[in-house]
DNA sequence: TCTGGGGTCCTAGGACCC
DNA sequence: TCTGGGGTCCTAGGACCC
């Protein structure tokens, strides 16, 4: 049975969605079809997606939206805050689609998945990425492009040429010598996953340009040169699997929230009340995991592009009980911060950071040990968590976060919450 | 006025132990 | 006098990902 499976082909497809935030804005306001549409990230400060037709207008990626202003209103592009509660959603319907195809789905990113695909002998995979691509688009008004090969970094070189080569038209398939040879030759390093600024400049300082010219390098010089990661990404160009599909993500070893201000804040009071928010956030995904944290990191800081005084500083604090109850995850926060502060500097940002995370059943109570995230502590955050997903985010939120939040960002021009919220799905004319 | 947020892995080097 | 050397743990820094 083992010799078997071993023997059987084995494939890898990556499915990713293409200009995904962009693409969800359009789900639901169809009139935006073929127009220039761009996302904005949290604050309204860099553009992160942008559709196609934004794209050609000469628009790169991560660039600020002051600086494109004029770009936005000559072209009328449309711009949109991030809406992560939609994104998220539709997200998770993508997700569910590709599980009709695999039962070893890797949920890999909020726009992207692996699939493996084995016993793939007499299945033709240019017909099977084609039904991939149609069913996503029509069970969830998601464009995909999918890419399929015998190792996961194959398969994303592979989704990288669908997207940027028309002949594909969206669906690459590489599975012999001659077709992987003619698709790597056009990969540039820096189009490789795995391949970053600082090593593609390296690999063209040694006359590597292309994928194929790193799939030919030896072994002994990937390694010395990009680390073991270096030397299963040349492996992996060869066609020798490195890289398992990942069903089940590991827990978090580091849990952060932090965000950017709106408005710069000078006010102890209103930092703490921020942090406390970020606190509660990160309380929320450490109890989703069955964790709990030991030690706390408070971090903030002023706007470091700004011609002012600069101040930063961080903190790290082991509490005294590894715990998941947030109003004490708040408390010692709140502590925290006080010890950093330094009146009369503009905060720009303040951020938490969970560390030192167990499993909340790993944790060996000593015996005279004063157990205080108790049984009574764990079912009242139960409570809570599952108030606040049922009934939409913050319906129950703690008072050190505050009522008013000033501080918070800007989100100008959000589109309403279609999917998960009762009173914001589209009415049918 | 306005410049995102949240993660992972690997390696080198220091501290410490025997 | 000789200033060893292997193992382990931790941290900081550098690389990468979306």
């Amino acid at each position: 049975m083992v010799a078997m499976k071993n023997n059987m082909k084995r494939y890898f497809a990556i499915v990713d969605c293409n200009n995904f935030y962009a693409s969800c804005e359009r789900v639901f306001n169809p009139k935006l079809e073929g127009k220039p549409l761009v996302v904005l990230s949290n604050n309204d400060g860099c553009v992160v997606a942008a559709s196609a037709e934004a794209k050609a207008l000469g628009l790169t990626l991560g660039t600020p939206a002051f600086k494109n202003e004029e770009l936005f209103t000559r072209n009328n592009v449309h711009i949109f805050s991030s809406n992560y509660t939609l994104y998220g959603d539709l997200s998770a319907r993508v997700m569910e689609t590709l599980r009709q195809f695999s039962p070893d789905v890797e949920v890999y990113s909020i726009d992207e998945a692996f699939l493996e695909l084995t016993g793939m002998e007499h299945i033709d995979l240019q017909k099977l990425g084609r039904r991939i691509k149609k069913t996503v688009q029509k069970w969830t008004g998601i464009p995909v492009s999918v890419g399929i090969a015998p190792t996961k970094t194959l398969a994303k070189v592979a989704n990288r040429a669908s997207k940027k080569n028309t002949e594909f038209d969206g669906v690459c398939i590489l599975d012999n010598d001659e077709e992987i040879k003619r698709v790597l030759e056009k990969v540039e390093v820096d189009d490789i996953w795995g391949v970053g600024w600082q090593y593609a400049k390296m690999l063209k300082r040694n006359s590597i340009y292309n994928a194929y010219q790193l799939r030919s390098v030896h072994h002994d010089w990937a390694q010395k040169k990009m680390t073991i990661m270096g030397l299963n990404m040349v492996r992996e160009l060869q066609g020798i699997p490195c890289f398992k599909i990942e069903e089940a993500p590991p827990p978090k070893k580091a849990i952060v929230c932090s965000r950017s201000f709106g408005r710069p804040v000078e006010d102890l009071g209103e930092l703490k009340e921020a942090l406390a928010s970020y606190v509660t956030r990160a309380g929320e995904k450490l109890r989703s995991q069955n964790s709990v944290a030991s030690m706390i990191q408070v971090f903030m800081g002023t706007n470091h592009f700004k011609d002012e005084p600069q101040y930063s500083n961080h903190t790290i604090f082991e509490l005294p009980v590894p715990t998941a109850y947030t109003p004490d995850l708040i408390h010692f926060a709140l502590q925290n911060i006080e010890r950093i502060y330094r009146k009369g500097y503009r905060y720009k940002k303040v951020g938490v950071m969970l560390a030192g995370i167990y499993r909340d059943s790993e944790h060996q109570l000593h015996l005279f040990e004063k157990q205080k995230y108790d049984k009574k502590q764990k079912e009242l955050m139960r409570r809570i968590d599952e108030m606040n997903v049922r009934m939409g985010k913050d319906t129950i939120s703690y008072g050190a976060s505050g009522i008013k939040r000033p501080w918070k960002m800007r989100r100008q021009k959000l589109s309403p919450s279609y999917t998960t919220d009762w009173l914001q799905i589209p009415p049918v004319k």
